[in-house]
This record gives C-alpha cells, sequence and structure tokens, in this order.
DNA sequence: TTCGTATACG
DNA sequence: CGTATACGAA
C-alpha cells in the first residue's frame, strides 16, 4: 500500500517532462525511503535516475517495497488534468495494477480522480557506479540550458572540457564552430576561498545529496589543485564505467542504487558526529555560500582535480536541460572516459541523467 | 583584416531578422567607413541596404576594403547564440574566408567564440538612384508595422496616397477592404513651422545619412506647397527608375552606392561652409524638432511636394516592418512610379528598403 | 523575453 | 515524421 500526498502536482508534472522523451516506460520504485525511478532510455546511452524523499511529502506511507510500473506517455497525460498548485495523492495497493491519483485544489473546492493502469516492467535494475568524478561544475539551470540549445543548432555533439580556465562547451558544425567558455566566477571563488579559510574543519559540500565520499584532506588538495593548477594525479575510485552504453544489472547482482544511499548515509552520520558542534553555523555559511555563489549573479563554480575532456551528443543534454524548471542550479560531474552526470537537485529530491561520452572524441 | 566590436550584439541580430527572409546571401562589405551591405531580394522587386558606421562600434579596424560573403542563414544561427547585450567582436583577414565571432558577457565571465565560412558571392553592385522624393512621411515604426499587418490581412497589395489630406494607407481584398489615413500630427506641424520660419537659412534634414539634395530655396518652397496647396509641376532629379524591378549594375559601370556617398561628402561640405557660424545652434534645434515630431506623441510627420499615390506588395512592407526593433521611427519616401524607400535610422547606422511598386496601380 | 503553436521544409 | 523556423500570445 502506497499513499503520498505532494503539495504541489507541478513537481511531478515537471519531471515527467523531461523524464517521458527519454523513457516510455519506467518503474516508480516505492519504499518507506521514498520514490525512486531509474531508468535507461533505448539506445542505452544515457540513464536517468529520480528520486522523491519520503519527507518531501506532505504525507507519506509505505508499508512495503513496491515497484509500480507506468508508461511515462499516460502518466504524463493524467498528470496535465492536475493544476500546478493542486494537492496531488499518489495510492496504490501492494498487489494493485492501477495508480490512483487525487486532485485537490488548495481551498478544496475541487476534488479530482483519475486511475491509470499500471504495467509489469522487466526491472532493469541498473548499476549506477558510484564514481570518483574529477570536475564539477555547478552553474545556473538557464544557463546551461542556453549554451545546449546554442550549440545544438551548430552541431550534433558537444565536446565540454574543464581545465584551470574553465569550463569549455565546444561544437563543430557545417556552417560555424562555436565554444562558450564559463570562467569561475571571480565572487563566486572568492567567497569559496573564505569559506575554505574561515574554518579549517568545514569541508566542501557537495550537494545535499552527494555522490562523492566527503575525505576531508582530499577536498582541501582539491581546492588547492584549483589554484595552483596542480597537475599530480589522484587515484580513481568506482571508476568501472568507460564504454559507450550501460550495462542492466540482472537483478540477483543487488541493487546499485541502494548501494550508493547507504554510503550517503554513512557520511552523514559521520561527519555529524565528527563536527556536531559547529553545525548549526556550518549550515548558515553553507547556505550564504551557495545562495551568492550559485543563485546570486549567475555564477559559475567550478572544482576540479583533473583536466577533463568528453564529448556528448547534445541531443540528449537538450533534453535534460529541460529539468531546470525543477531547480535553478545544474551540477556537471565529469571524469574523462565515463558518463557525465548532470543533476537538478530540488526540494523533495533530485534527477540526475547519466550520458555516455562519445568514443573517439568525435 | 577587419576586427570591429559593437557593445550590443543584439544591434546585428535586429538587423539581420529583416533582412535574412528577403535575401540568402550577402556581401558585408567593410571599409574604413564602417560596413555596408546591399542585396536584391530574389524577384528583384525589393532591395535593402545597411550601413554601420564604423564610429558607431566600441572599436572599429579596416586596413583596406574587405567583402564578406555571408550566408545570413548562417550568421543568424550563430547570431542567435550572443545575448542581446553581449560584446560582440567580429574579425576577418584579408584573404580570410572566416569570419570570427567573439561574444563577451559584460561581466567577462563567459566568452563566446564561433567562426562562420565565408563565401564567394557575386558583387551585384547595385545602383541606388539618388532620387528627389515627392513626400516623406516621418511616423512611429510600431504604427507602420501595425498598418501593413492590418491590411495584410485583408489583401495583397496597399495602395499608398500622401495628399494634402494626410498620407493614407488602402487595401483591397475578397472579404473586405479598408484604409487608414494618418493626418498631419497638429503639433508636429506647428513645431515644424516654427521651425521654418525661425531661422531662414535653416533648411530640412532629412535624415542622418540623407540620399536627397538639400537644395535650400526648393526646400522652402516644399514647405509653402504643403500649406497652401500649391500645385506646381518640379523638375525630377535623378529619378531614373520607374520600372517594377531593379536592376544590378555590371562591376566596371562603377560603384553606384560610392557615387552616392561622394555626393553626399560634397553637400555635407558645402552646407558646413556656408553657415558654418550657426552649427550648433542648428545642431540643437534640430534634435528637438526631431524628438517632438518623430519620437514626441507619435505624430506623423509629412513633408510632400507632389501628390503621390503608389501601390505596394504587403508581404514586403510587412517583412520590411520587422526592422522597428531598430527605430522608434520609421521614413516612407514616395514619388509616382519609383521605388518606395521605407528608412529605419539608429544610432549606429540605418536599414532602407526600395521597394518597386506595383505597376498598374492593381 | 519566453512560451506555445502553426507551418514549411527535408 | 521529425526538425526548424515564424508568428502570436502571455
Amino acid at each position: 500500500m502506497l499513499e503520498a500526498t505532494l503539495n504541489e502536482a507541478a513537481t511531478l508534472k515537471r519531471l515527467l517532462d523531461a523524464v517521458k522523451e527519454l523513457v516510455q516506460d519506467a518503474n516508480f520504485e516505492c519504499n518507506e525511503s521514498g520514490i525512486n525511478l531509474q531508468a535507461m532510455d533505448n539506445s542505452h546511452v544515457a540513464l536517468v535516475s529520480v528520486k522523491l524523499h519520503s519527507d518531501g511529502f506532505a504525507l507519506y506511507r509505505c508499508d512495503r517495497p513496491i515497484p509500480l510500473g507506468v508508461n511515462l506517455g499516460s502518466l504524463t497525460k493524467v498528470l496535465k488534468c492536475a493544476k500546478d498548485d493542486d494537492k496531488c495523492t499518489l495510492k496504490a495497493t501492494d498487489d494493485g495494477d492501477v495508480l490512483s491519483l487525487k486532485y485537490e485544489a488548495h481551498n478544496a473546492d475541487r476534488v479530482a480522480e483519475y486511475d491509470m493502469k499500471l504495467m509489469d516492467i522487466d526491472a532493469d535494475t541498473l548499476g549506477i557506479p558510484d564514481t570518483e568524478y574529477d570536475a564539477r561544475v555547478t552553474m545556473l539551470a538557464s544557463e546551461f540550458t542556453r549554451i545546449v540549445r546554442d550549440l545544438m543548432s551548430l552541431g550534433e555533439s558537444v565536446r565540454i572540457e574543464v581545465s584551470k580556465e574553465g569550463v569549455r562547451f565546444a561544437s563543430d558544425g557545417e556552417a560555424a564552430q562555436g565554444n562558450i567558455l564559463l570562467k569561475q566566477t571571480d565572487a563566486a571563488r572568492e567567497r569559496y576561498e573564505n569559506y575554505g579559510k574561515d574554518d579549517e574543519d568545514e569541508e566542501v559540500k557537495e550537494d545535499d545529496d552527494d555522490d562523492e565520499k566527503p575525505k576531508k584532506t582530499k577536498k582541501k588538495e582539491k581546492v588547492k589543485k584549483e589554484e595552483d593548477a596542480d597537475d599530480e594525479d589522484e587515484e580513481m575510485a568506482n571508476g568501472e564505467d568507460d564504454e559507450a552504453e550501460f550495462h542492466a544489472k540482472s537483478e540477483d547482482e543487488g541493487e546499485g542504487e541502494e548501494e550508493v544511499s547507504d554510503s550517503e548515509k554513512k557520511k552523514r552520520k559521520r561527519t555529524a558526529a565528527s563536527s556536531s558542534k559547529a553545525k548549526a553555523k556550518k549550515k548558515a555559511k553553507k547556505a550564504s555560500v551557495e545562495s551568492s555563489a550559485e543563485g546570486g549573479a549567475g555564477g559559475v563554480h567550478i572544482e576540479m582535480t583533473q583536466h577533463v575532456n568528453l564529448t556528448f551528443s547534445l541531443k540528449y543534454l537538450v533534453n535534460f536541460s529541460k529539468s531546470a524548471s525543477l531547480s535553478d542550479t545544474v551540477q556537471l560531474m565529469l571524469k574523462n572516459d565515463v558518463p557525465l552526470l548532470v543533476s537538478y537537485t530540488f526540494g523533495q529530491g533530485y534527477i540526475r541523467y547519466y550520458l555516455a561520452p562519445k568514443i573517439g572524441d568525435d
């Protein structure tokens, strides 16, 4: 039995907008921690991963894990019948082959109920490698959208290069070739540096739902490298996917995503234990840094341990960038020969896209 | 070697918007005085002439004249990649078959560079007749846009008639026929009359880059005629094109445009010499008249020496009217049986369209 | 300016 | 059929 209420139907609508063009059918995996969706596009070049935390719902109850096999086209149609600010309740029984959606206007004057047939979908539980990326770029989601759309009109693919100069997006086309260089915003860098210096115990916060391992000394090094243009090598952890396609894990291999999730939990606990007294202070500081560096003047924030240079299909990136409606900022995580991670984090969770690079940098 | 920097990429974008639908490929003729473009549409019914003065650029350098053969579609695509307020630098080498465009955000955090292939275009240097028009209508560009669009929905062509009553735009369609009469705005007329009376030496300024010959006595006469409804004939100077198409000059005939330019220079010198002491005063007065008559309350300003009545294809006029984004006001110059001149003047230069009338006033 | 739709084109 | 462009509306 699942029963989950979102205060804004818009969240679901926006999530679906970008996903439905990538995947036709997918399982919404519901469990006590929330709702997850993972799916590959048909060509197995892109992978999308959505998380809605249970505590982001106005009401959430899920007795036992249920996979809800949904045709995303149908769900989109049904969601179109909700107003953006409607309260939206999802219900499904454990054995059920039906998903019920209830939309309620906030003044309770209107209640709409829809039932959607569910389907059985082979649970290609996907192993998402817990990659240690070499570069992270945080930028305005709208700017990312703009860049990939601009380059899309020139050519099919974009080369993304992160160097100490900044991040460069380059595309070659028949009529013209172009590239856009985004420099680390000065204001963002200064704030970032002060942020590091102020508090020796502080670590670079990646994200609310960070993929990476927060090893404090290493993190410090990363920042230093960015400033000193140090090129020394650093070990790769879990860098296991350097091919152009994702591979579905057979189910008995275990759930890759759950593994990631577990390690995240551990990290959070450790962090909390090691510096609990400074917690409140840090939180405040972090918020201010993020709002000024990321949300503020459209600053670009770059962290890098290695020069990276990869080529991707613009078609996918343009598709991903539709999720800009969910968040003001987007994070790009890169490492040579490994899928790019494009991540939008919002109040209730996140949507992450993984895109295999083009091989041979063509 | 050409290197030219515009403070606002929007200027180029807006210029291209209207031109690209008229012409596919055109030469940007660059020389020390600035950048010119002249081209005819495929049917040879319309001609467009663009000028960007070198002193309108933040930086301008052109060692020797270079024609840059540009596919306007490609250039449009590349310009789409610029934000309106980006600083835009154009670069081309003398022998170059490439045009480089650099866009810089004003905070310098983003630098985009594009290279566009150039092409060889037969330089149909066009002879633009140095016509002495019989009527000039200055009006709000937005009003002109509105009128031609409105009439476009009724019929294919518009008859434009300038009489002492004002200027009338009339269209006949199957479902309906309509006409719009714009009277000379009183406020504009008064200011204009005072302006003439105040200073006997003053001449009617046409435009910053006037095509016409400023013959002072004749100009006075024109104003008088407008008031007295005098119908006496006046000789036409250079009225050599009364057919429905423009003719390309072969290159060895000389450059018509340069001729015009030369004669303009002479005129300017003569004017300057004859009344240099009153120059500053005139300038100030001229500015005030222009701002009140043209920019003010949307007044329509009409000067006329002859009753004119011509018919034009609305499709072209609607296209021309897209240049309204470049200037608040538009000037229509008319003379019977001669192409209409539609002129938008802006800070950096102008865009002028010539449109051959429909023959037989159908 | 951004969005959505309509249409023309490949 | 999908894409790209143009136009009108918000």
